[in-house]
Formats: C-alpha cells, structure tokens, sequence
DNA sequence: ATAATCAAAAATCTCGAGAAAAGTTGTTGA
DNA sequence: TCAACAACTTTTCTCGAGATTTTTGATTAT
C-alpha cells in the first residue's frame, strides 16, 4: 500500500544519495533544520569539510544547495551562513503556504481518483497511530509523527497536477519545520491537531472543496499563532 | 526617480556579480533563457570551462547556482543538462504565475503607499515609451521591451510585503520568459498589451483590488493561450 | 579617549590534476 | 545475425594547494 505514492518532485528527493555532495547536503540541511546550527551562524568550510568529512570543493557544492532551500545565504565574497529567522519571516512562510497548499489541495479534491482517496485514509491513518504512540512520550515518536505529519499533507495534495506548486510548497514545508522545531515548539503537542486532519480528510473524501479548504488555512494558521505568543527571545 | 525602487529579493540580484563563479552563472542563465543553450541540451563541464573561461570547480558552482532556478537539471552522477521544455510545464508555470502574482498584487493594492504609485505610474510610462520605439523595429529595442516589462510587472507588485511570494514569483518570471523567447514568440509585438497594462494601472491606482487582479490574470493567461496556437515541434 | 591607519591572520574563492563512474566500441561465441 | 562480455574513451566527481579578499588586532595621531 505503500508505493501508491509516487515522488513526482522538481528536486528528486526520495531516493538514496548518488553522490558525496547530495550526502553532505542531507545530512547539513537535517543538523541545520534540528538547530544543530543555529539560525545566522556562519558555516566556515574550513571548519566543516572535517566534520562531514568531504573535501573544501564538495561541502561548497552542498552549501550551494542549501541556499536553493533558503536554508542558507551566500553573500558575495563573505561565505556561507544559516539564514536567519525571524517572526515576520515565519508569518510570511505561513501566509504563503496557506496560498499555495489551499490552492493545491483544491486541485487535488478536483481530480484526484480511488487510489488518492486510498492514500489520503492510509496516510491519516498512519498519522493517528503516530499521534497515539506519541502520548506514551517514548523517544523518537517525534520524529516518526513529524515525518507521518509531514506525509499526510503531502498525499493530501498529490493530487495536484502543478509540479511548480508542489515544489514551493517543498521548500515553505522545510522552512516552517526548521521553525517548529527550533522554536519551544517541541512542547507536549500540538492541540486537538487530530480533531483538524479528521474534518480535513472528511471534507476532502466528501470532494467539499470550500470546506476543506478553509480547515486546512485554519490549521496552518493556528500554527503561527502558536509561535506569537512565544517569548521574544525566540528570534535568537 | 529611478532609484525610488529598492530591490530586496530572497536572493539578491540587482548588484554586480561579486565572484567568478556568479558572473559564470550569470552568463550562462543568459545565454539558456535566450536558447543559446537548447531545452535539454546536455552542459558538459570540460567544454564549457573554456567558453566561459572558469575553472571546472567554478563552472560547477555556477551550474548548481542555475539548478536553483531550474534551469538546469542535474542527474546524479550522470551531469547537468538544460532544463527540458513542454507546453504541460509552460501551462503550469503561467497559473502558478497567476496565482501568486494577483495575490502579489492584491497585497499591494491593499498596502502600496503614494511612492509604489508613483513608480508604477513610472514604470508604465518607460513601458509605453518602449513599445513606441518597438514599432521601428530597430534592433535591441526588443531587449529594452523586455526588461522594462519585467520592470512592470515586479513595480507593480513591489508592495507586496511577502518575500516569498515575490522570490517565487521571479523564479516563475524566468522560466516563462525563457518559453517567450525560445518559441516564435518573436513575433511582431504582443496583441494590444498596452491597453492591458493601462487598464491595470487605472484598477491598481482605484485600489479596485478585484478589477485589477481580473485584468491581470487574463493578462497572464493570454501569453498561454498564444503558446498554445504555436506548432507542435515547438517542444523541439 | 576616540577615530583613523596599517599590517597580520583567517577565510573564501579559484584552479588543475587524479580517482570513480558512465557511455561506447569492438570482439567473441552461439 | 544477434546477444553478451570486455576493454577503451569520455565525463563527472573529488581533493588539496595557491591566489584574493575580508576580517581582526594593534599602533598612532588628534
């Protein structure tokens, strides 16, 4: 049931990496998403050719395509740093993936067929059972409920014809995770979360566009709420 | 009054190519949006170092830097190619474009103060005058055409506080530019263009929100619909 | 004490050569 | 004649050292 999915993305991502570049670009892009490196922290190669253990030419290349994510800058003659947050920047990520996730998932209830409609109710369902192992507070059930989170909301728009909307909304995912995490976030969890997926699937399954819709910006919303009323150190 | 406009794109653009490796990059984005470079051609590194008179590294660099922009598509270990056209990827990249650029516009609307008026009603002007000097036909008045309709439209929605929304915008702007071109595109001159960027202007200065995003989406869609009336070996 | 100037140090950027992989051609055997 | 195998060629990928640029720290003059 699994392989129903298949990974149409712009940047082929699914599979392993082919090269020293693309493994040093993973494992970068996840240290710098976990807060590993922090947000504005400058990447000196020098220093971290050793801890990837690539040479000075082949974490540049790696460095290059963080900045595709905007996970990292590159100012002229000055090197590499971690972009940097901020809550204006976390509004504008999340205004943007309400645009483009809405409007995706429009196109998906439009056109998606039986085997979407299969996805969707397997991706939920392996997201609830995340949700329930994750009350018990073992370790790594996080990371599984963010990964199976991060899952259900891409079948939910698999749907959509648009490979350019499915790309950017690629990169608004990873740049929003990267603040979920970073941020206190990491508290109990998110709220009645389940109660929303449940009503989104409903809606979508019933082809209710409007109302799918419109819970899906509300969720996506509530999120940045979230981070409003964190402490105001959280710019860091 | 030029200078009213002040560039703060995600990645930013307007300045000098600081490094080698940017001027490269620079050259040859120009080189695949003008055809130079053929849709799916294959960019091998040992032939271009010399025409571009880089280092192999640095062309490296600069083929990584054209992947952000998908431009280029890089396969593995199998090298770089430009990125492959078709009428399905135009049709996507033009929605997506309206999609972002009415809700661009409607922010701008909203929020533009006398200033952004003043540099669309600028920009509207330098358009016009443009296009008058189309009419001869004289040679690189097409390019001038080009850039000061790029210049519209980006004043246009310049009061969009959302960097994303405009980061992603520029992206998309390049690619169909690169489609304008490559096809026969080089007709005479767009239909009556200008009428529709004067009724934009007048809808956007009314702050008719609704009227102005209508005008503009059919502005967009139209270019598709041209497209679409070309020969079939157009994906060449 | 503050600001400007200049030299040392660190980091970035660039390059060409060597190692690994992919693609091609020619040969052998059924 | 066709398919499979092997050696060769081409291309990509990787690495470390040298050249430029930026940054830091100390010195001097106002």
């Amino acid at each position: 049931m699994n392989d129903l999915v298949t990974s149409t993305d712009l940047a082929s991502e699914a599979d392993e990496p082919k090269t020293l570049a693309e493994a040093a670009y993973r494992q970068l892009r996840r240290d710098i998403i976990e807060g590993v490196h922090r947000p504005g922290e400058k990447l000196r190669v020098e220093h971290l050719k050793d801890q990837y253990e690539v040479g000075a030419g082949t974490l540049r290349e790696a460095l290059q395509l963080l900045v595709t994510d905007a996970l990292v800058v590159a100012q002229g003659q000055r090197g590499f740093r971690v972009a940097p947050i901020s809550l204006d920047d976390f509004a504008d990520i999340t205004r943007t993936r309400v645009l483009l996730e809405t409007s995706a998932l429009q196109q998906s209830i439009e056109l998606g067929d039986d085997t979407w409609e299969a996805n969707v109710v397997a991706a939920f369902h392996m997201l609830s059972r995340a949700e329930d192992k994750l009350v018990d507070g073992a370790k790594g059930t996080r990371e599984e409920w963010e990964l199976r989170n991060r899952a259900f909301h891409e079948v939910l728009i698999s749907a959509c014809p648009s490979r350019w909307i499915r790309h950017f909304q690629n990169i608004l995912y990873h740049q929003s995770e990267r603040y979920r995490r970073l941020s206190l976030f990491r508290q109990p969890i998110p709220r009645d979360v389940h109660a929303e997926h449940q009503a989104i699937v409903d809606a979508a399954l019933a082809r209710n566009s409007a109302e799918a819709t419109r819970i899906l910006s509300d969720h996506i919303l509530r999120t940045l709420d979230a981070v409003r009323q964190l402490p105001a150190d959280f710019i860091s």
